[in-house]
RNA sequence: GGCGACGUACCCAAGUGGCUUAAGGGAGAGGUCUGCAAAACCUCGAUUCAUCGGUUCGAAUCCGAUCGUCGCCUCCA
């Protein structure tokens, strides 16, 4: 098994990973809030995750995969002025918040699919495990690491003693109050809430009973919990936004230890940003670009997909139009040389492979597997694929069969893609084509130039072929 | 205020001490081929890696300073 090499938040550095269990691992990714679309900000780190499943699959890893839906709300802040998300959500659309959960869990879930991710072994909801994160806390209380406040159930971080690793937190530079006031009755400003009491005041629309007193889990429990009963105590790899990492991630490390005195993840890795001229892209700006707002725009999904190989997972990407134009171009020219290969492939069944083609492509195979084990050097990759894809010297077979075996980390959907069928071209434009064929049999260029012209008009394409013509709606 | 990341051609981007006189993609220019167009193919595009200084036989790659951009320290992927 070839070697790969992560970067680890944990480390600070990369390093080369190393199973807990020979040939398998367990991976935990942090889910979406469910109180709105994602963005395909928020879907980038999606596909990162893809990327780096895809590529332990490769290697030939098995891999149990666990996403969770957070689709609970929770408080803005820990105090008690924040606003929850979700309960602001479904008063905004007219709905009861598990409908709003349902809706905006289901198009998370179809965005991923359109983007060709490939599905998590289970999707976890928060609320489907308020046992466990209940167990979790009371596991924590036992041991001594909690204090309740007249608003919920707080860690206390100043009794574990590596709190904040994972982000190197310099806690005596963090400035509480910076941008939100802080509650006077947290000891430690890093302390966080483990269980908040419902409102007196105020009927909730998820709330759940506990030995505390009604209310709902903070934020960073239910990861925990999930992971862990899924994952066991002790797993592989943990992944998610660079966000997280000060806060969430942080927190559920220390929740997690704190319990099992056990490490709880071995290898961390974050998704960076996808930012736009004014900054990174998100939800709270209120403009943000959908998945279905790129097809609107006549762009198919994958092209996004493509935008997001050219640049390493843990590096900004800017967004633009331009590069999503450049992306969708260069996506376009190799679906265009598949369909090629496709029809050369079938054209010569006999194979005119030689020993030496053989050499080149595990030469190839060798180059690609290196780069994308190398903390998923994606855009490497993609320069191999390049140079198999424009060396002449190997037949088509062999280059479609190296394609179909980088897609199978690139996702770009190789194998499913077909020339555009002439899906029921209107009669009058079918007319035209033949009035066309006929006025360029008689040599009348002009004429057939005029018709070309006029059935783009229409929205439709005609391109000369050896063979015949073909007509294609414009795209 | 603290912590951190980054700055490679018109755009995206790999490379992090000698294999590289800096991959790959997009855009552009010129050409081949088809009546034209499209597709495809070929050729040309950074003596240079934000700037300045230092270390070294050797630096885009290490060190320091400066400038610039961005993120985190609320919720966020």
């Amino acid at each position: 098994m070839e070697k790969i090499y992560l970067y680890n938040t944990l480390a600070h550095k990369k390093e080369e990973f190393i199973p807990i269990k020979e040939g398998k691992l367990g991976m935990y990714c942090c889910g979406p809030t469910v109180y709105n679309y994602q963005h395909i900000g928020n879907l980038r780190t999606y596909i990162f995750e893809d990327l780096l499943k895809r590529m332990f699959l490769y290697n030939g890893y098995k891999v149990n995969h666990i996403v969770n839906i957070t689709d609970v709300g929770h408080l803005t802040s820990d105090e008690d002025e924040g606003e929850d998300k979700m309960e602001v959500g479904a008063s905004r659309e007219g709905k009861t918040v598990w409908e709003l959960a349902e809706y905006y869990t289901d198009i998370f879930i179809k965005d991923t699919i359109r983007l060709n991710i490939l599905q998590p072994d289970k999707w976890t909801k928060a609320t489907d495990h308020i046992p466990e994160q209940i167990g979790l806390i009371k596991c924590l209380e036992a041991k001594g690491f909690t204090y309740i406040t007249s608003d919920g159930v707080y860690f206390d971080t100043s009794k574990i003693n590596n709190y904040g690793e994972l982000a190197q937190l310099d806690i005596s530079g963090l400035k509480p109050g910076h941008r939100i006031e802080l509650s006077e009755e947290k000891k430690n400003i890093t302390d966080f809430s483990l269980w908040k009491f419902s409102p007196k005041d105020k009927k909730r629309q998820m709330e759940w009973e506990s030995t505390w007193g009604t209310g709902f889990p903070g934020w960073h429990i239910e990861c925990s919990a999930m992971a862990m009963k899924y994952l066991g105590n002790h797993f592989d790899v943990h992944c998610g936004g660079i966000d997280h990492i000060p806060g969430h991630h942080t927190n559920e490390i220390a929740q997690s230890e704190a319990c099992t005195g056990e490490k709880f993840v071995n290898y961390w890795l974050h998704g960076a940003f996808l930012e736009e001229e004014s900054g990174k892209m998100s939800k709270s700006k209120g403009e943000f670009l959908t998945v279905q707002a790129l097809v609107d725009k006549g762009y198919d999904p994958l092209d996004y997909r493509y935008m997001c190989l050219g640049t390493n997972y843990g590096k900004r990407l800017l967004f633009s139009w331009e590069n999503l134009d450049a992306a969708k171009s260069a996506y376009t020219r190799l679906k265009n040389r598949v369909i090629e290969f496709k029809k050369q492939t079938a054209e010569h069944i006999e194979s005119t492979e030689t020993p030496n083609h053989k050499e080149t492509i595990e030469g190839y195979k060798q180059q690609f597997n290196e780069a994308v084990n190398d903390d998923l050097n994606i855009s490497s990759g993609l320069a191999v694929l390049w140079d198999v894809v424009k060396n002449e010297l190997l037949p088509a077979k062999s280059r479609l069969e190296l394609l179909y075996d980088f897609d199978n980390v690139l996702g770009l959907g190789l194998k499913e893609v077909e020339e555009k069928k002439e899906d029921n071209i209107p009669e009058e434009i079918m007319k035209l084509v033949e009035e066309r064929t006929a006025a360029k049999k008689a040599k009348d260029f002009k004429r057939a130039d005029e018709i070309r012209a006029k059935i783009k008009e229409m929205g439709y394409e005609i391109v000369d072929k050896k063979d015949g013509v073909e007509v294609k709606k414009s795209s």
